[in-house]
DNA sequence: AAAAATAGTTTGATAATCAAAGTATAGAGG
DNA sequence: CCTCTATACTTTGATTATCAAACTATTTTT
């Protein structure tokens, strides 16, 4: 690998690792330790507005039947409830409870800090450019994934 | 969140998601689809010149008996031989056989393409300004992760 | 020499994941 | 309106990933 490449490419793989560990750990810590990493992200996945089954298993990447047993569990612990739509019966959305969303607030919350922080070297006039970059990256890794 | 450092965190997130489904296709396509994602990282976390357990335990934000059982696989696969330390016999060093560096390359390859890639659509003041930022997520990473 | 520390492995349990089969509902074509 | 096909989701059976805690072997400290 090229020298550039090279440092970008052990930038992104080592800040995405320790990025999942900082998380996991402050999961650990905080009031949310009832529930895994995963749960966590569906619950991030779900979102304010909810989504049904099939968005959220795409937005996750991973099967419906996965989705299903991690439902399963944010059910039983009361993040999330299955609104069953009424025009389609076959639907089921995903919507969270009141404890979901201050679960989803909370790590929002923590992502904000870390992007702020990771933002505190770069000013305001930059930010336009950055967020330019990185849609540029964005549009390529969209072109790729959607080849899948 | 407030408006830029949401639409940031939105596309870092949605990024790595879609790189991880990318690189887990690529995987179960390539000559490498005897390995599971986690093995593959494994062996790029003992990297060309090895490491310990200990080390690579740490490189992968796993416990060293969970690292125990992808080492046994990987070694019954004959990706990585263990080799124990004539000085300090409790150590044990990790070391990619032929085949083992022979994966690695590969991966290393396919990294190296995506991120060509990705950098081909962002003109030399985006780059910079990436690397910035990326430095700055570094660094705040670090600091934060030291602390764990 | 005994005690404490370190490096790995094993064990027992739980969580994550998939592919494939199954269930229920909706839509299309005759 | 019936049948066939497609879609949305759940269940099942199997494999993999993971951890904490107990255990083994070796080294270091006292």
């Amino acid at each position: 690998m090229q020298e550039a490449e090279r440092l970008i490419n052990d930038l992104l793989v080592d800040s995405f690792n320790k990025i999942t560990a900082i998380e996991k750990n402050a999961l650990k810590q905080g009031p949310l330790n009832d529930l895994t990493i995963n749960e966590l992200h569906a619950i991030e996945a779900i979102g304010t507005k909810g989504r049904t089954m099939t968005e959220t298993a795409k937005k996750l990447n991973v099967t419906v039947g996965t989705l299903t047993t991690m439902v399963n569990h944010l059910v039983k612990k009361e993040y999330v409830t299955r609104v069953s739509d009424e025009e389609d019966r076959r639907i089921v959305k995903l919507v969270l409870t009141k404890k979901g969303r201050l679960a989803y607030k909370l790590h929002d919350h923590f992502h904000y800090g870390m992007i702020k922080n990771m933002l505190s070297d770069i000013n305001e006039s930059e930010y336009e450019i950055l967020i330019r970059a990185l849609g540029a990256l964005d549009r390529f890794i969209n072109e790729t994934y959607e080849k899948i």
